[in-house]
DNA sequence: CCATCTTTGTGCACGCGTTCACAAAGACAT
DNA sequence: ATGTCTTTGTGAACGCGTGCACAAAGATGG
């Protein structure tokens, strides 16, 4: 969904294209449970049902990365999860700082995830003072003031930003100046970046409100055409708002 | 972003291509911004700038929704907020169900972006007994033995999955077999469901890696055609494009 | 060494989404 | 009315991503 970016379809990032790199991680994290359970090697089709893609979509994908499998045999686990993991960069450390510590904030600095794979969150910082010095996920907040000097000191490359919407953008601005190169924003705005900087979102709201046209979508056509629905009409519990004209019109001309 | 979207089988949604119907929200919520400026209306290229995203492209999904702008003129705001939120089905209200009270789903709770439009908690749900009847964000936490009944008695078709990854499919089971056919996922699992159920995905960890790819590239290229400062190397070349919403390429003033 | 079987890697076609570019439509001034 | 100016709505071209289908590559067995 989110990414800096530019008019410029010139030189490909690396050959390897954005569609494919979204999907190396769901590749991996299947891997590495392959390789948890010490099997040994797989095949495109058992790879692909584990990640839940297409077969020929995922041989697609490794055949950017370079011809790893054996014909006839399938992929190795241990070999695929290190050249996965070197593509995406994960055999670095990537200091992470997380500005905004209010329930989400706190959320991801808990997050396991973060520590688990290359990531390491190197500070949490809030604008509240009262919020300074108090350890949370057994790191203590910093203060806003710092944010430059601590961005700055770890290296960090990489910030999620979890504060309020109006602040967003200021603090993204921070980030940007002192050094950050690619932001995760959990806050529902649009942020503003020079180029060069890669923006992620993540917008829980947004989300609700696709499962909510799709829901409503469904509604209509169960009341339109009924009885003749997917799976077994859903369910009729879905409240029967059905009053009024206005219904959502699904009807397929 | 981090949206993961689960196959679209067979009917198209209306005739509005899915990738409009996820840019619905951005407007909705530049206009919503609008809307408390007291602004009557406003151009395709201004409302284009505030969502981020470029104005052809918008002007083309609005034309998915109907002729509802003036040569000459814009468009009206509030009358397109309007038409928008009916669109997406957010002028009815929507109970949703939290399952899985952690760090996570109590940020989740209490984030003020739920309630704001047209969607309602309408349970919480933790497998913890411990957990039972402690109030999270105002709302007492109910046990999972009666999600079933939680599901029925409330209407609830919108599920919000933040188990644990272990948790996540028995849950998803669950949802679906009371009769949830909209489920928002954040555990780091491939859930599988039945046709006709939707499933969208937030990854933090997927989000993450992402950036930690394209850091990874930007630091290559700046070492490789090692240039000047760190920002200027990354901003000779730059090019990519996401899979869904992305960027402003805007400077900020 | 040859035959057969399995699975990869990929050429190709198709459809969706994006973007350009412009005619049509309306506002507004004269 | 008429002309000019602004902005919408959209036809058309283009590029990316997806999935099919198959030949090539290697394993395996006789």
């Amino acid at each position: 969904m989110a990414t800096g970016r530019t008019h410029r379809p010139a030189t490909r990032s690396r050959g390897i294209p954005e569609a494919t790199v979204a999907r190396l991680p769901l590749y991996l994290r299947a891997l590495t449970a392959l390789s948890e359970r010490s099997v040994p090697t797989v095949s495109s089709e058992e790879l692909a049902a584990a990640a839940g893609v297409n077969s020929a979509k995922l041989r697609k994908d490794f055949s950017y990365l370079g011809s790893y499998g054996t014909r006839g045999v399938g992929y190795d686990v241990e070999y695929l999860v290190y050249q996965i993991s070197r593509e995406l960069g994960l055999t670095q450390d990537w200091p992470v700082v997380i500005v905004g510590i209010g329930n989400l904030g706190a959320a991801l600095a808990n997050y396991g995830g973060f520590a688990s794979r290359g990531f390491r969150v190197a500070a949490l910082i809030d604008a509240d003072p009262a919020m300074a010095g108090k350890p949370v996920a057994g790191i203590p907040v910093q203060h806003t003031d710092d944010l430059e000097k601590i961005i700055d000191d770890n290296g960090v490359s990489i910030g999620v930003i979890a504060t309020p919407a109006g602040a967003a953008q200021q603090v993204c601005d921070r980030l940007v100046a002192a050094g950050v190169t690619s932001i995760l924003n959990f806050a529902p705005t649009v942020l503003s970046v020079p180029e060069g900087v890669d923006v992620r979102k993540v917008d829980l709201s947004i989300e609700l409100q696709i499962l909510a046209f799709h829901e409503q979508r469904k509604a209509g056509e169960e009341a339109a055409a009924d009885g003749a629905g997917p799976v077994a009409a859903a369910r009729k519990k879905s409240a029967d708002k059905g009053p009024d004209g206005d219904v959502p019109a699904v009807m397929p001309a």
